[in-house]
This record gives structure tokens, C-alpha cells and sequence, in this order.
DNA sequence: CTCAAATGTATATTTATCTAGACAATTAAA
DNA sequence: TTTAATTGTCTAGATAAATATACATTTGAG
């Protein structure tokens, strides 16, 4: 039997049926399609939805497993282990921590690396400073219940904000680390939304599986007065988050 | 010579060497890397810099020409045709075509089908009815100077808009379809944006190539009262538009 | 015109992906 | 314990993707 035209999969390829799969299952499983029972549906009926052979299915599934959101065992069935997708607020307040705090996780942002660097084009004209302004660079990875979820490169004007990095270093927070550089309050005025495939260092970083999709967020904070004081490139992994864009929000 | 480790594209499968490297020609493209020459470096350049064969770089312009951004010539080189990606504004006053227009555009709405339904649980949510309730689907496709960017099923409360799918089809504005059925004016309450592959039927519409990325935006429209009017899935090609949010905007 | 640099086309080979079928191993329920 | 349902493993074959060469065709520069 040679598969005619099942539930969303495509021959004239590109990407791998299997990898295919793996994605529409993990999209299901984030949709709450298996949360009653627990756990996916035989690999048989799998293979019959998507039209394809059981192996294929079992290739999709291994996937899974590698990223750890399933489980399978053998007379058992296989078992989902986190059927979860975060909502990340973007809004005037956008914040990383308090963004996920009412999804009961555990937030945290790691240190990746800092540095200087000269405002590029695109920088400069986020921060309305003039090209070739110094800045502080900071490379940042955000994660919920130990597992990452973002990688972020914020640049902040070196003048206002020279060793802002060290402060992250101790706070292991943006926001914190402006406080303690005396700006107590700042805003989002803008956010640039687009996605794509992850590259290879993204996908280590975010422990994706090759052809991994990511959602990239280019952002503009300003300080109460409207001036720039940051200007930050995140990549959110698409699989586990979604950006929630509310109007009237004003927490 | 076998590949030891290049630019980016990875082995390790799912995806397929053609597909990573047409993804990332198209980012730099849309990074501007090749403006200044107007034209991709010959194939034998590319396929020295991402480690593969001449014909694996060939099948991946072969896609990045049947999605219109390039074109091959023999002896003069391949061509850069489209290096522009257009930014869908999400505020408050989210609508189509006016968010297209300053971008020098000819921005264009296009019926696809409507018909009845129930509400589903998803759909009562966010229109605040309950499950089951009669409402009137649409289907629409934006383009912008005849290229699709969008797919969109949007959902209304029959009670209050039936037949405003044959408002559509007349005004081709779901904006001028509201203010002839009474409804001057609406705010758009929340939208939700994830990334994933485009599937089939999405990829037809769109004019994607398999792996295709799409950016799924779930809206809510309310009237002036803060009562929902319509709840939208928007699907656009993440190769071509990017959603800005500008917390502020009020245009 | 000649030549170099491109892309276009063709063929054969290797490797990865998908299919097919058979059977073993594990688990939970009858 | 028996049975049914499930995942795990193996082998073989078909299809698609990638490599390796070779040569033709088109274009622009000298």
C-alpha cells in the first residue's frame, strides 16, 4: 500500500518524513491532543494517520525521545513527559523572568558571554546612537526548569552602561542589572518578530534536533524618558514557546 | 574529498543538504550579504563554502528560484531578484491592508471559501461564547504586489455577522466588511505567534517550497465595548514577512 | 574571434531514507 | 497463565538524495 495523501506529511521532500513527524507530534502534544491519555497512540496508528510505515514512525519517535519529551517502553505504549509550551508576554514590560513566572517554572537566565563592540547599522539605529558608538555586548540563555528556551545577544551605549555585564554576572538578570546602574524602570517599545531554521550553534545551544525552528525577536527598551538603553536579538526555540502579543496589557 | 565539517549545514539528518542551504541563502540574502554584487557567488564557491557537491548547491537555487527571489543564467551568473522582507505591524489597529501600505506596496485580499460552524472549544475561548455556538468561517490570502504573504481562517459569531463572508467577497476587506454590517471600528485584544513547518495545503497557497516556515498568528478582534468580534489563524510566509510590534503604535 | 567563467545537462555510484514483513521481548489485563 | 497489545530488533528491497566526472552551452571581457 503506497501511502495517497494523509494528515499533513509531503513527499516531494526536502525534509525527512520522519522529521516531519516528529514535528507534527510535538505540535499535538503542545496542542494537548494526548494529554488525556497520557501517553501517544501506538506506533500502528501513528503510521496510519500519517500514511507512512510503522518504522518511520519509530524513527519520528526516537527523535522525541532524544529530545526528551517522550518515553517509550516496550508493552507499554509511549509515555509523554512534558506536553508543555510556554507563553512568553510581549508587551510594554516584557520581562524574561516575571514573562514566565505565573506558568509555575522555574525561570533562570545564564551568563554566556559579554564583550565591546561598535554599534553596527542596525544597532545604532535602534539605539539612535551614531554608527561606531561603543557598546557592551551580552550573550544570554534563558531557561525554564533547566530547560533553554531562549538565547539572547543584548547590546546596551557603553557611555551609560559600561560594565553592565559585570552586573549580570551577580544578578544573573537584565532587569536588576539596570537597577543597579540606577535605572530603576524601563519599557519595550518595540519588537521585530520573524523565524527560521536554527543554525548549528543555535541548535547546541538550545538543544535542537537539525531543521529545529526558531522564533527571533529583535527588541527595543528604552528608559522612561524614550531614550534607547538596550537593543536585544533573542531566539526563542519554537517548539517550546510561543510569543503572546497583548495590546492593552499594562501590569 | 569528504565534507569535513562547513558553514552551517548538518548531516546528522531530517533535513536535507539542498533545503539547509537554500534556507540560508535566503538569510543572507535577506541580510543584505550579497547586495553589493547583486548576484549569488559562482556554484562552485558556494558549494566550497557549505562542503558539498556543485549539484546539492544547484538543487538548493533550483528552489530558491521557483520561489521567485533568484533566477540562474548560463554564463552571467544567478541573479538576486527580491532581497526585501515586508514588516506586518501588530497593534492595537492590526488590519491588512493598511499595514502594508507605507511600504510601498499594492496590497491585495483574496477569497478563498467560507462556510458554518460550530464553535470549538478554542474558538469559544477567545470569542468569550460557548462551545458549539454557530459561527461564520473565512478563508482569506493577502498578497502584496501579487505575491501571497498570509493565509487566514477567520471566525465570527454568526448571531451577530452572518452572511459577512458575502460582505467580503464584494468589499475584499474584512475592515470594509465590519463597517457594512454596522461595526465602525475594533481593537485588536491579543495575538499569539509561534513558528513551525507550513504543511500542504499551506505550502500551495503560500507558494512554499517543502520546509517552508510559517509564523502562526492567533488574534482576537473586539469592538469598541471590549465584546469579541473575530478570532483569526493567520499564517504567513516567515521567508517574507516579519511581524513587528511596536507596544505603542496608534496609527 | 577567442577565451575564461558561468550555468546547464548527462550518467554512474554511493549513501540515506522509506517500505515491507517476520519475529522477539515486555507489559497489563483477562 | 494465557492472551492481546505494544515496543524492540532484524533483514531485504525500493526510492530519494548526494557525490563524482565529464562535457555542452551561454555570456561577457579582452
Amino acid at each position: 500500500m503506497t501511502g495517497t495523501k494523509q494528515a499533513g506529511v509531503d513527499r516531494t521532500s526536502g525534509v525527512a518524513l520522519w522529521r516531519q513527524i516528529a514535528d507534527d507530534i510535538r505540535v499535538a502534544i503542545g496542542a494537548g491532543e494526548f494529554r488525556e491519555a497520557g501517553k501517544l497512540p501506538g506506533e500502528m496508528a501513528l503510521a496510519e494517520r500519517f500514511g507512512v510505515n510503522r518504522h518511520t514512525v519509530r524513527a519520528a519517535i526516537a527523535a522525541l525521545q532524544t529530545e526528551g519529551i517522550v518515553k517509550a517502553k516496550a508493552g507499554r505504549g509511549t509515555e509523554i513527559l512534558s506536553d508543555i509550551r510556554l507563553k512568553m508576554p510581549i508587551s510594554r514590560r516584557t520581562r524574561f523572568s516575571s514573562g514566565l513566572g505565573g506558568q509555575a517554572r522555574r525561570p533562570e537566565t545564564a551568563y554566556i558571554a559579554s564583550g565591546e563592540a561598535e554599534a553596527s547599522e542596525e544597532v545604532a539605529a535602534a539605539l539612535r546612537i551614531a554608527p561606531g558608538t561603543p557598546c557592551v555586548t551580552l550573550e544570554t540563555l534563558g531557561l525554564a526548569d533547566g530547560i533553554p528556551v531562549s538565547l539572547a545577544f543584548h547590546t546596551f551605549p557603553a557611555a551609560r552602561f559600561a560594565g553592565i555585564d559585570e552586573h549580570f554576572r551577580r544578578e544573573r538578570s537584565v532587569t536588576r542589572s539596570f537597577a543597579a546602574m540606577g535605572l530603576a524602570d524601563y519599557v519595550r517599545i518595540s519588537t521585530d518578530i520573524s523565524a527560521r531554521h536554527a543554525d548549528e550553534r543555535e541548535r547546541e545551544w538550545l538543544r535542537l534536533t537539525p531543521g529545529g525552528i526558531v522564533l527571533e525577536a529583535l527588541a527595543i527598551n528604552a528608559d522612561l524618558e524614550g531614550v534607547p538603553v538596550q537593543y536585544s536579538r533573542t531566539l526563542f526555540s519554537a517548539g517550546r514557546v510561543s510569543l503572546h502579543v497583548g495590546t492593552d496589557v499594562e501590569l
